[in-house]
RNA sequence: GGGCAGGUGGUCGAGUGGUUAAUGGCACCAGACUGUAAAUCUGGCCGCGAGAGCGUACGAUGGUUCGAAUCCAUCUCUGCCCA
């Protein structure tokens, strides 16, 4: 079999292993089964889980089966790693209908056919029944609250106030990889390097209760340069859901990132091969757009489809190339064609109060079929309309169609 | 159970009776410069209103006061210490 882990580790992905040598020989020899957890905490995934999905996707390609598991226990508890409040708890009918819709946006990135099909589980199967004593018992005793408490995440909360119930969120994921190691044969776990601490204890477990066969691989999380977390917009988070994010805003975030983010976002983000990835990466100046051009098109190719990235890359090149293509542009019917172009901002959904939406204007940020609006009181009309439509323009680069 | 310290806008964090819709940082939005980049500079960043202004807001509810995020009471939540 191929060193997928060496291709991992050439892409970037890689940030550490638990046991270096042991897994580069595993995923060598046989053909492995490893697990991905994703907390249902919201109806769609974001481009956090992004990275984890395609790490997911690239091992199975290389032969091995995913086991994508949905938090829908554990999310009642939420993950306290990186946090510095308690989640906001969901409730069961919230999670169930969440565990639906990112199973569906699951589905783009790993196969369910063939000798390795992924399979999904959700660990509230499992996890709801449990009994306390005999849990504890059993898995409590396994670990020892000193070295719980000297992990990085669980010091932090010690400060700000940690609850025995989320501490035991570790105990229940470290079930989690034990329950599947011993019903799927599962021997890795892959995560974001925050669930470092998290996967060792599962790795931990299993060791002690079980065999030597359970391993650990965290990949890197994606950050800016200066160490932000990627993938912030004025609406929040960026989102894989195209009624949360729309195909065109999402290919605009990738097409405006930072120069220093190419590389890291081609390697990490697409199918491209290395040494394209390298090339376009080393590309100067302005031609360096070509390398971002590139980039927003083949991630939301992988998101979207092929047929939304060139929709999404088409009205871009319109937009910005100077053609005045509209077709695929976002488009919004309006209530009327006679209301002010405050409210008309409000109903595109391109400010959310009328204030903003001044604000703008007064700034100049406002364009009506290229001309800048200066006039906060002005009012749209049939003439605005020539064309069957009008263009408002907010920014440089956000266009939106009024119908 | 007792004592102490806290709960401020998306977030972090100032503010201890009027000049506080509340300093500042971050995030975000826009303008200038550019390459739909970065850095930098400028403006904005609760809602309504063209504006003056109005409404709502500093854990909750009452109260004191001409006036409260700021004082008092009760409740609630969090942290620390003692039991």
């Amino acid at each position: 079999m191929t060193d997928i882990i060496k291709e991992l580790e050439d892409r970037g992905y890689i940030e550490q292993l638990t046991h270096d040598e042991e897994i580069r020989e595993l995923f060598k020899k046989e053909s492995v089964s490893f697990y991905i957890g994703i907390d249902p905490t919201a109806n769609s995934m974001h481009i956090g889980h992004f990275v984890a999905l395609m790490v997911a996707s690239r091992l199975q390609k290389a032969g091995h089966r995913p086991i994508i598991l949905m938090g829908g226990g554990t999310a009642t508890i939420g993950d306290p790693s990186g946090r510095t409040d308690m989640r906001q708890m969901l409730t069961r009918e919230q999670l169930d209908s969440n565990v639906a819709e990112i199973k569906k946006q699951a589905e783009r990135f790993v196969s369910f056919e063939g000798d390795n099909a992924a399979i999904i589980v959700n660990n509230a199967d499992w996890l709801l029944d449990l009994k306390y004593i005999d849990f504890m018992k059993e898995i409590g005793s396994q670990f020892t609250m000193s070295k719980m408490l000297a992990q990085e995440c669980y010091k932090n909360r010690l400060e700000t106030g940690l609850t025995f119930f989320e501490m035991g969120y570790l105990l229940l994921q470290s079930y989690d990889f034990l329950y599947l190691h011993k019903k799927y044969n599962c021997k890795l776990q892959i995560g974001g390097n925050d669930q470092w601490s998290n996967i060792i204890g599962g790795v931990e477990l299993i060791r002690k209760l079980d065999s030597n066969e359970a391993y650990g691989l965290t990949f890197k999380l994606l950050t800016t340069a200066d160490g932000k977390k990627m993938g912030k917009t004025a609406k929040g988070a960026l989102w894989l859901n195209p009624e949360r994010t729309s195909p065109y805003e999402f290919y605009q975030y990738w097409r405006n990132i930072g120069d220093t983010e190419v590389e890291k976002v081609l390697s990490l983000l697409t199918y491209l091969p290395t040494e394209e990835v390298k090339r376009l990466s080393s590309l100067k100046d302005a031609e360096i757009n070509e390398a971002k051009k590139i980039a927003a098109y083949e991630i939301t190719k992988l998101i979207h489809g092929e047929e939304e990235a060139k929709k999404a890359a088409e009205a871009a090149e319109a937009l910005f190339g100077g053609n005045k293509n509209t077709d695929n542009m976002p488009t919004t019917e309006l209530s009327s064609r006679n209301i002010s172009i405050l409210d008309a901002m409000i109903e595109a959904k391109l400010v959310s109060s009328k204030g903003q939406a001044k604000d703008l204007i007064n700034q100049g940020g406002i364009s009506l079929n290229d001309e800048k609006i200066t006039d906060i009181k002005y009012v749209l009309s049939e003439k605005d309309f020539k064309e069957g439509y009008a263009i408002i323009q907010k920014g440089k680069k956000v266009f939106h169609k009024i119908v």
